[in-house]
DNA sequence: CGGTCATGTCAACGCATGGTGACTTATCGT
DNA sequence: ACGATAAGTCACCATGCGTTGACATGACCG
């Protein structure tokens, strides 16, 4: 029996979006940046092996080859979603005498998918892969440690930069080891956050 | 063409081992007791995605059917391997008082691969993998958060305890970001050391 | 020595993955 | 209005995975 495909946009002009919803214009430019919005989106919430490039494809609604076709290989594209992460120094750009109270907050409040700890979050998630550990710790290096160990700049720098990256990254591996989140109401959150903040604020100060 | 195939081991008898070296005597409970301790290490060094069933057999000399028929799934592999690791009870074995500087030194000298801290190791390996992440989370819970909270046990015992494991296995991570070390000096690595002490052990102290 | 059962191997299955080239279709300049 | 070309889709490939059931074989018991 001889059935009809529909494909699925049969729609077409500049009323198209409007007659036939959830049409995208065909637009590389848009396509890209949509492909790379839902990689980042992707890479923050399972692994490198765990994300595959038809899910990514699904999440935009376009085929899986288009992706290669715009990014090379899933290296590229993972390489890709790392870079347009905005990088640690926004972590940096406020004042330091309240480093400590401002980063201890984002840790214990902020949800993971925070846009300022995108980046980390992606890291974390693959650190594991083989396939993936070396852009990660690369990036890593580029973006985040060198920055944070140049901008804090005071007597032993090097040792208390990778202090203050261990217990940042540490505190939000033990979040998502509780399960997405710390498992404890507000008011010990809050003091979590109260013993954090001197801590973090003390490798600041030297 | 035909060509003779040659058995991986022909030779029998009370004196195989002897006579043919590799040979490995058949003896169940042994060759079960090969493959956990070469799971354990192998899902120690890598994710458990990145493992595979026939790597495991490889090291051991053994078929991978032979897995499946002794622990099911590889699931059920991985947590017999992260059962068989001594757990973190280990870490809290000696006394309170100088709980910060055995913990720092193991941190910072030992290598990665440290018996103590070889459950740790598979954990943060795994964390990532969506298939592991379960395990990994009881787990955890289980055998490192609950047994700490309960030890350490002054005011605020769950904030002290999660800033504790937190901070352990950050420095886990930031290790392995610098490619298996810190990439450090050794006095570096001392003052490293005599930094994150002082910082354990307050969270120890209350 | 010979049978027998546990112990181990082998070949294969079904499935999912990343990647590729040929094809279709919408868009835009003329 | 129409053809050229970019934009997107489709079918498919090679590979690797975990797992299974049928088969081989070595060690032990009588």
């Amino acid at each position: 029996m001889e059935v009809t495909v529909i494909p699925n946009h049969t729609c077409h002009g500049v009323f198209a979006a409007l007659l036939c919803p959830g049409h995208r214009p065909r637009n590389a430019a848009a396509t890209r940046t949509a492909i790379l919005d839902a990689a980042r989106e992707r890479f923050a919430a399972e692994s490198y092996d765990d994300v595959g490039m038809r899910d990514i494809a699904r999440d935009v609604g376009v085929d899986a080859a288009l992706i290669s076709r715009y990014f090379g290989s899933k290296d590229d594209l993972f390489l890709a979603a790392l870079d347009s992460c905005t990088d640690g120094s926004t972590l940096m750009s406020g004042d330091k005498a309240d480093f400590g109270l401002r980063v201890a907050n984002e840790i214990v409040f902020e949800p993971k998918t925070a846009e300022k700890l995108k980046g980390m979050a992606i890291m974390l998630r693959s650190i594991g892969s083989t396939k993936a550990a070396e852009i990660v710790q690369t990036t890593c290096s580029a973006r985040f440690f060198n920055p944070l160990e140049e901008w804090i700049s005071g007597p032993d720098a090097p040792v208390r930069a990778r202090l203050l990256a261990g217990f940042i990254m540490g505190m939000s591996v033990s979040r998502e080891l509780g399960g997405g989140g710390f498992n404890m109401d507000l008011a010990d959150c809050e003091k979590m956050r109260d013993r954090l903040a001197p801590i973090l604020q003390g490798l600041i100060d030297g």
